[in-house]
RNA sequence: GGGCGCGUAGCUCAGCGGUAGAGCACUGUGUUGACAUCGCAGGGGUCACAAGUUCGAACCUUGUCGUGCCCACCA
């Protein structure tokens, strides 16, 4: 695969950048980078959306301010300010996704209403419509009564709140007794049409077929029997309101019920109701029917109840289950092979549990209502005539023609628009060129990663899928990742009503205490709230933000890119960050400082110390690569992390100063290239998650080496195992004794307080071949390192007891310290020291006590554990022996 | 009611079958020519609990407790 293609959730353009689109960008520019460092080409395609509802109340807001309403307007000239505002701030989140340094190909970027996108949307309505897999019909919508729209079941949000049920008695036609019914809904009894009970509940079973007299309406309505009643709840007894709640719905059409709409579109009460309910708000009409019924000796009892309120995500309003014409998409033939492709495999989650909640959601999918009754969007491609008949075409020419009408008759555009979600869902082949079969389309689909979050898993991944499918014959993406959501430092939702929203631009740029406090209390939903978010942003930021820097940011994003869990985003996070670009730039300037003018030379037989960094740098772009193949930046982060500080920086550029401070000229062009190298392979491995940094670096010594090329985006993808030395293995093994050798004297200064410009004399004891072997190897970088004054090999026999010891299996790292030596604290030292030796040659023996650990554990770890044990009863021998020398010197 | 997670150092999180890890915070110490946004050294965890599988469990199984999210028509 040379090609490589991600598509950007379109943000909304109403929107500027939070802290998750910041997190998603991240994420997505990482692979888009390593990507094209990789070789391929790659599309990273942006674009916007036109967010339909969010964008229309945005506007409208305004209008509002200016004490417009949009019906002043009218349609056209409302529609051409939503246009003029998406003009002027549409490409906010734009401008912010380039200091972001995401590295979109802007030329490419698309905008859902577009020209060429309408067309897409027309293009596929009509298409889906001719198969009949689009169609217009009468049911039950969820009706948001604010916006005066219908909407999707995903765009309704329940919540358990505190309610009352009410127990209301029905009496008999006959006059020989009542039923009670429980409900929760009380007004909705106007429109009620029957009572229904469980056909085997016997305390019902003669009544079924019996009148009741529905109180306050003077009508009559029957009693039938239901298997949906649940004679357990109640009185057993259901009140069935068929054009107002969705079970009565499907048990009214199950029984022919009359459906009767009691409401206008406004949530009052309508012709349909008794005259002295009609023109009242829902919830006016249900404290009058309540107290009517009281009046009336009909109301039985009141109890609290919690129930769940359906309520419209965009208006809080509380949704109206509503009986109208909508048009619809019938998704259960798109369903299918959208579930297989997930099935088998052509697509994948990741991580793979997130495809149990997609499965669960495609199997239980329903019909999706894709007309609503706005302005903003895209209008739907359908024509009435004055008899309420029904032509769909790309527009009203080739609606005609299709029907082959005449322009005799007059036709008028069907006034709604569709629902946003539609035309997102063709995204993935509608900013290619689709339905043209450009060169674009040809490479770039099916992109190769989805990265977005698990919250429009339904909306927009199920959905995209499912065209991409029916379309293009062909799943949109190979993988789905999701990640987590960003929450605050107290893991609530960012959100702008908590004012505890941090801007991610704020955390590139700074911002001082003031200009935040104002910014998260201006604006707000409820003014009230602006006091305790003020005291709380002063809480928590009593100096503001700090200027962090973009590439902080983003490997701070990186960092936290684990497994799908929420993320708690704390700022001590980036700051820690922002010392590690700080880290490196340092390291840098201390490379060029080395090196600039110097003899730097390509060809060179490294010695063991270069060796040594070079192979692990090997590893770790190993495992820089493997884990960005497995999408995860946590792990690439930490790998990069340690490398550069805890190795580069921390061992390899200290070891370097005693060759560059040295007498031998012939091995200082060496290493100036390793620390050059070094570096620029470094620079390549974070180039996608430090962009800038990286570059600036980059560019300073690009020319040392010789390295052809303008910029380090372009440059190849660092590969392990590349280089010609097999991995060094030994080289590690030399390493990682001369650091042990270094720490155990260093732990004595430290340990023994002593002053860290002393020097010392340094006495070895004991060792085997390799020990000397290597203590001639690394003299020189050793004695730098512990700023040694002299070092000598001392035979076995030699008094020791004016020394401070450090042990390494059988070497003894001596520091004599003739009368300065603070026997009892050095005696604390060893103690404690030998008391952990203890209980590491306890644990060792008792493992390897145990017959069966022996006969069972693979022979490796049994010989690890021999060894271990070895070198703990060796370590223990030797202190004992210091210890008992130490003793006899105090007595 | 169903589904998916999570409970590991003071905090935020990795680890997911072989001696408990990171960052931040903490303690001591230090201006040795990359870096005090730093160096060096150090303290700190019966890995929620219980039982099981295994030579061996933070990791696998089962259960319990706590906690978060998603889905669902109980009037």
């Amino acid at each position: 695969l040379y090609r490589y293609c991600i598509i950007l959730t379109p943000p909304n353009v109403t929107g500027s950048m939070h802290m998750c689109h910041a997190f998603q960008d991240t994420i997505m520019d990482c692979h888009t980078r390593s990507q094209r460092m990789q070789g391929k080409n790659t599309l990273w395609q942006p674009g916007t959306d036109h967010a339909g509802i969010a964008t229309q109340m945005v506007v409208e807001r305004q209008l509002l301010a200016k004490g417009i309403s949009r019906h002043d307007l009218g349609r056209d000239r409302f529609v051409e300010a939503v246009w003029q505002w998406k003009e002027e701030s549409g490409d906010t989140i734009s401008r912010q996704m380039r200091r972001l340094g995401a590295s979109v190909d802007w030329q490419a970027h698309r905008f859902t209403m577009d020209d060429e996108l309408s067309l897409t949307v027309r293009k596929v309505f009509v298409s889906l419509y001719k198969e009949g897999l689009i169609y217009r019909g009468q049911r039950l919508v969820n009706w948001d009564p604010v916006l005066h729209t219908a909407l999707s079941d995903l765009e309704v949000l329940s919540e358990e709140e505190n309610g009352k049920l009410w127990h209301i008695c029905y009496p008999r036609a006959d006059g020989r007794g009542q039923v009670v019914v429980a409900t929760t809904r009380p007004e909705t009894l106007l429109g009620d049409t029957a009572v229904a009970v469980n056909p085997q509940d016997e305390r019902y079973s003669d009544l079924v077929g019996l009148m009741l007299e529905l109180p306050l309406t003077g009508r009559r309505i029957p009693i039938i029997a239901d298997d949906y009643v649940d004679p357990g709840f109640g009185s057993g007894c259901v009140k069935i309101t068929p054009a107002h709640d969705f079970n009565d719905y499907e048990i009214g059409k199950r029984h022919d019920l009359p459906m009767i709409n009691i409401l206008n579109p406004d949530a009052t009460l309508n012709e349909n109701a008794p005259l002295a309910y009609q023109g009242l708000d829902r919830f006016k009409a249900r404290e009058k029917v309540v107290a009517d019924l009281q009046a009336a000796g009909l109301l039985e009892r009141v109890e609290s109840h919690k129930l769940m309120i359906p309520r419209g995500d965009r208006s809080q309003a509380v949704v109206e289950p509503y009986l109208t014409d909508q048009w619809y998409v019938k998704v259960e033939p798109l369903a299918k092979p959208a579930i297989e492709a997930v099935e088998d495999g052509r697509i994948q989650f990741v991580p793979a549990n997130w495809s149990r909640t997609y499965f669960d959601w495609m199997h239980r999918i329903e019909d999706w209502c894709i007309s609503r009754q706005l302005w903003w969007g895209h209008r739907i491609p359908a024509w009435y005539d004055d008899k309420g008949n029904i032509y769909v075409g790309m527009d009203e020419q080739d609606a005609r023609l299709r029907c082959g009408l005449d322009s005799s008759i007059s036709l008028r555009q069907d006034e709604d628009v569709l629902d946003t979600w539609f035309s997102s869902a063709l995204w993935p082949f509608s900013t290619l060129g689709w339905p043209e079969p450009t060169a674009r389309l040809k490479s770039f689909y099916p992109g190769s990663v989805l990265v977005t979050g698990f919250d429009i898993i339904f909306f927009w991944v199920a959905r995209m899928i499912m065209m991409g499918m029916k379309f293009m014959d062909d799943v949109p993406f190979r993988t789905v990742y999701i990640h987590g959501l960003i929450r605050d430092g107290q893991g609530q939702k960012m959100s702008k009503s908590k004012g505890n929203v941090l801007d991610p631009l704020d955390l590139i740029d700074g911002i001082d205490l003031e200009s935040l406090v104002a910014k998260r209390t201006t604006g707000l939903m409820q003014p009230k709230m602006a006091s305790a978010i003020e005291k709380a942003t002063r809480k928590e930021f009593p100096e503001g933000i700090p200027a962090y820097g973009t590439d902080a940011l983003r490997f701070t994003f990186a960092a936290l890119a684990t497994t799908g869990r929420d993320i708690r985003f704390e700022l001590g996070r980036v700051e820690g960050n922002r010392n590690f670009c700080n880290k490196l730039w340092n390291a840098a300037r201390f490379v060029l400082m080395q090196t600039e003018g110097q003899t730097v030379k390509a060809s060179f037989e490294p010695g063991p110390i270069d060796r040594w960094i070079l192979s692990r740098m090997d590893r770790m772009v190993s495992e820089v690569d493997a884990h960005l193949g497995e999408y995860r930046l946590d792990l690439a982060a930490q790998s990069l992390y340690e490398f550069v500080w805890n190795e580069y920086c921390d061992w390899y550029l200290e070891f370097t100063k005693s060759t560059l401070q040295g007498e031998d000229e012939n091995a200082k062009p060496a290493t100036r290239h390793t620390l050059l190298s070094v570096l620029e392979t470094t620079l390549r491995c974070l180039h996608p998650i430090m962009p800038f940094i990286s570059e600036e670096i980059w560019q300073r010594i690009r020319p040392q080496l010789g390295i052809q090329g303008d910029t380090i985006m372009l440059q190849p993808w660092p590969q392990a195992g590349r280089r010609d030395q097999s991995p060094d293995q030994d080289i590690d093994q030399d390493i990682h004794w001369l650091k042990e050798v270094i720490q155990g004297v260093r732990r004595i200064r430290s340990e023994l307080n002593i002053s860290p410009g002393k020097p010392l004399d340094i006495r070895f004891q004991g060792g085997n071949e390799t020990d000397r072997e290597r203590l001639q190897c690394y003299q020189g970088v050793f004695g730098q390192l512990v700023r040694a004054a002299s070092i000598q090999w001392v035979d076995d026999l030699a008094d020791t007891s004016q020394c401070a010891v450090a042990l390494l299996a059988e070497l003894k790292i001596l520091v004599p310290l003739a009368g300065l030596i603070d026997v009892d604290a050095e005696l604390t030292r060893l103690h404690k020291q030998l008391e952990g030796e203890k209980a590491h040659v306890k644990t060792c023996q008792s493992r390897l006590g145990n017959r069966r650990f022996v006969e069972n554990a693979p022979a490796e770890v049994v010989e690890q554990e021999r060894q271990r044990l070895s070198e703990h009863e060796s370590n223990l021998t030797r202190l004992d022996e210091q210890i008992k020398k130490l003793q006899s010197m105090n007595n």
